[in-house]
DNA sequence: GGCGATTCGTTGATTACTCAACAAATCAAG
DNA sequence: CTTGATTTGTTGAGTAATCAACGAATCGCC
């Protein structure tokens, strides 16, 4: 990886954090870029060395976390899922405060549906139709099942203000999908 | 006041709390430049665009902080001692990594004697030695005598790892010294 | 619809920061 | 003392960020 400048990670840094903040404050549609320039202590300019608009801005900052996600699966690739389940579900808790805000915002529908989108893209190649106890089933649907199950709790867990402890929720959900998909 | 660039204001505010933080850890000697530059995400280089050495960036804190205490002397001018006290000490408070570490660490006597220098410097003008109690001492004497008492409470304060809480030091000594400077 | 006020996105000139490289100074052992 | 390793302070070229200014777009309101 070709290191990067210093100063773009810090800029980069800085603004995605004042988006962050700035929704627990008002709707994403409400903030202005001078809104974020100022709370990230840039000038105005500086995001758009950066980002297209604010809703490039906020598509990268999505992207961002799904591949980290997405990494986070790959290197608990031999795990179960229960024990996955720990690495996903810290992550959440460490970054709580863009995850319940997204699920809760006005745009969540497209962050609802591309955070499915790597749920089953990550989960799918795990499921096995032709032994055990989702034999004979359509293998679409069994993924489609599953994924939706942990997307919606994780929505559902958030939208509680998460007051089932991090350790709990990932255990419990873990069970389930081991007892369903291995 | 020409407004500054804001990059200089983060580089050395970015700087400046690198050195509070390392003081935490080791003594200020054996803190490198390069340890700074680290931990405060900067390159090495652009701490000499601000200070000559480390020595004149430690001068340069404690010159600021220096400055900050006087002002808060001249806001609360028309104020009792014990309510002026509330300020200091809250401005003690805030910035305890700084001011505890200054005065433990091996470079404390040159900070305790510039700390000195303030308190004579504010409180002087405050002692009156032609009427009231201390009527016929040498103005030197009195000023030179509590000023100690605060420096060194101060110290006391912050060795024994401010146990005493911040109102109830600010009132006390404020009325020790209000019953006997005014 | 029209009008004033924000906000937007871009521009150009300037400045602070970065990075790599350097020689000199300091340090730590053998 | 000598050697090797850090650390220091400086340099120059390149780059990202700043700031002020601009017209265009958008918004709120009468």
């Amino acid at each position: 990886m070709a290191k990067v400048d210093r100063r773009i990670l810090k800029s980069q840094e800085a603004i995605k954090n004042a988006v962050t903040e700035l929704m627990t404050q008002k709707r994403f549609d409400d903030i202005t870029i001078q809104d974020i320039a100022d709370k990230a202590n840039v000038n105005r300019g500086t995001i758009y060395l950066h980002y297209m608009d604010k809703y490039d801005l906020l598509d990268k900052m999505i992207e961002e976390h799904m591949n980290n996600l997405e990494d986070l699966c790959h290197s608990a690739a031999d795990m179960t899922f229960q024990e996955g389940n720990y690495v996903w579900f810290e992550y959440f808790e460490r970054h709580h405060l863009f995850f319940s805000t997204m699920l809760e915002s006005k745009g969540a529908h497209y962050f609802r549906s591309r955070f499915l989108e790597l749920v089953i893209q990550e989960y799918g190649p795990e499921v096995d139709t032709t032994e055990g106890e989702n034999e004979g089933l359509r293998k679409e649907v069994v993924i489609q099942f599953f994924a939706s199950a942990v997307v919606g709790t994780v929505e559902w867990w958030f939208k509680n203000g998460m007051h089932v402890p991090t350790d709990i929720i990932a255990e419990q959900t873990g069970i389930l999908l081991d007892r369903n998909l291995e």
